[in-house]
DNA sequence: TGTACATCAGTGAACGCGCGTTCACTGATGTAC
DNA sequence: TGTACATCAGTGAACGCGCGTTCACTGATGTAC
């Protein structure tokens, strides 16, 4: 029987001087793992991450100014993934309407396997969106516009026709994505079918689903 | 100079008796209200509903289980309305095709009308949602079935083309139309264009809008 | 070689907050006899 | 007509919690002279 059990996490060793910012990484990687075991946002307390890096609360302040920052620091680097995923998963096919649904499908995987992040960053509030992540970061400058290349491209190869800027197609088509990724995260228990096939219905429906009848 | 001013709002008279239920009604309007003013979920606590209403914070317990229960109920009086707005918008119309267009803006309107409902209603994690509204309440049971409705109707008059059950269909036909809800309330200033005019490209888009050269 | 000093990477303790929820109680109103 | 009782619509006070954040401090390590 032990007298005063210590159930706390052992102390982190001080990192050497000059070193400062490993607790910065080991801050984003302990929080990165609350995120992913937790599938909670509310999970991320300063407290919490504190204690799992085996740091004071008072030491987040030293690499983040507050608690936001920190937590779409931790999205942030997810993010950076989608837009290698997305380009990674189009390079090498020759069918530019192929590119185009295999970017969206790539978002979509992003998506479900970073549920949280995902939430986070592209169904929060606004006002809780740092500017600097406020914009088009995920699927946007990059993304974006490579799907906006591969649509024109497409159009010029006459796989499909363009009603519009290739930009404004390329963002119609990302909303539809979005649609699909912020539903199956939100009620997935309304999937009737496995997300790629929906994907691939939803896919053609875009493409040629409801196409009017010549 | 008054000495102890009383900021605190005005007691509420007690309900008569047999009466208690009202309590129940003015609790939801003060918590819609609070909503719709602070347009964040956070505002409803239950102690300010409890002092909106004029009332002690146990009070809320005599008529809802938890703060959840609460909240939803809210949610849930102004998801009662989407779906006769959508019938609403949709009587009258001969077209089948314009029907589908015209329910799609309904919900569009609805949930850009209230943004915070929908958020908590369709945006929100699966855990915290009440097994009763985990369903299909929104756009679900009546709405997705009078789509698919039109839908079919739409197929037979040779208006579009089906490649599935009418209700797939439907449904990811409101999967689109909630990628553009949930994007224009997470992300506002992406809005490049009037959500009416995004809508109606969108509509494009899936009917006819990217459909392969024949 | 020794010593004063600056810097760095953190710590300890606390501030003040609002939160959901529970429990025993109150006081007015109706009802039975 | 009077009185005991039950019911109803709430109240008052508190429990215990975790939260973000701040402030003055510490102790080891390097550096200048």
């Amino acid at each position: 029987m032990r007298a005063c059990p210590d159930t706390r996490p052992p102390r982190r060793v001080r990192s050497p001087r000059g070193q400062g910012d490993r607790l910065r990484e080991e801050i984003l990687a302990a929080a990165e793992n609350l995120l992913v075991a937790s599938g909670d946002e509310s999970a991320l307390s300063v407290r919490a991450i504190a204690a799992a890096v085996g740091v004071t609360p008072p030491s987040i302040y030293i690499h983040f100014a507050d608690r936001n920052e920190l937590v779409f620091a931790v999205c942030a680097r997810q993010a950076e993934q989608v837009d290698r995923a997305m380009d990674e998963r189009a390079s090498g096919e020759p069918d530019p309407l192929e590119r185009i649904r295999l970017r969206g499908f790539a978002y979509l995987a992003w998506g479900l396997a970073n549920p949280e992040h995902y939430r986070i960053l592209m169904m929060g509030r606004p006002a809780a969106t740092p500017a600097r992540f406020a914009g088009h970061r995920v699927a946007g400058g990059g993304g974006l516009d490579a799907l906006a290349a591969d649509m024109s491209e497409a159009a010029e190869a006459g796989r499909i026709r363009l009603r519009h800027p290739p930009r404004v197609s390329a963002e119609l088509f990302w909303m539809v994505v979005h649609g699909m990724v912020s539903m199956l995260i939100a009620k997935p228990h309304l999937e009737s079918a496995p997300p790629q096939e929906t994907y691939q219905r939803m896919f053609d429906l875009v493409l040629l689903g409801l196409a009017p009848r010549d």
